[in-house]
DNA sequence: ATCCTAAAACAGGATGTCCTGATACGACAG
DNA sequence: CTGTCGTATCAGGACATCCTGTTTTAGGAT
């Protein structure tokens, strides 16, 4: 169980990468799916196609916050738009992400208790 | 721009909630997954049980570090522990987790370029 | 040209989240 | 009983992230 810190940290260019370090890029994907707004305009766009209007409309959130979450799935490439003149519709890029959703919302069910009183992220909304 | 709120929310006794508030739910599920430690030490339970210890050499991190993690996964129930004397063994408590990060992990591989580049979430990191 | 509407981008401020180092605890050995 | 090991917890500080209101950009209509 040596931490033999020569065997790691080199200049080291694809080999012996730490695990946490391996793992920033899937937590980022998570991050972005881990933000109430974003996620409800994701699960939105599971059921069609959406202006950027429509999408304020039926959150009931202030524009500016619509826009800049969907630029941030814009780049990071879950959501696409096409413009129809001054308007933009999004919908979905990827539909893996269906799957990904499905399958967390009943995990996460389950869990739901336990998630909403875990005071090391974030506080507690019950 | 009627929202039509008749039609989504029927049996909604307290108030028609938003889509954003239905979210903090998941939203808070992916929370826990979104940090690169703590997905790193999911990810090696997948392949078997370890102890504190053991991680914390794994992973190359402080000690802490790892036990307050842990102690979040085990709040939300994705891991659980039993002593063996002074000893805790942490091993994954529901088996379905292993689907949602294998699933990410292949959406998360092909949008690596831009979710490393997004800075509307944390730093870049390439 | 001028005025709207739809959407994007920006700035400042308020929290949320994570990290580290120190400390508390319980089981066991001597 | 006392020291040590393995683990958990806590406090404080450093950032990351999100929000709101405002401003900018651009297409279309009068």
């Amino acid at each position: 169980m040596t931490p033999a810190p020569a065997s790691g940290a080199k200049t080291d260019t694809t080999t012996t990468q730490s695990p946490v370090e391996t793992a920033v890029a899937d937590a980022r994907f998570f991050r972005v799916l881990s933000d109430p707004t974003r996620l409800a305009i994701l699960r939105l766009l599971l059921d069609g196609e959406r202006s950027v209007s429509e999408l304020v409309s039926i959150l009931n959130v202030p524009q500016s916050r619509v826009s800049n979450h969907l630029a941030c799935l814009r780049w990071c490439r879950f959501v696409e738009v096409d413009r129809v003149s001054r308007r933009g519709v999004y919908r979905i890029a990827d539909p893996r992400l269906r799957d990904v959703l499905a399958v967390a919302q009943i995990v996460a069910s389950d869990q739901c208790d336990h998630l909403s009183s875990c005071s090391r992220i974030g506080p507690d909304w019950i």
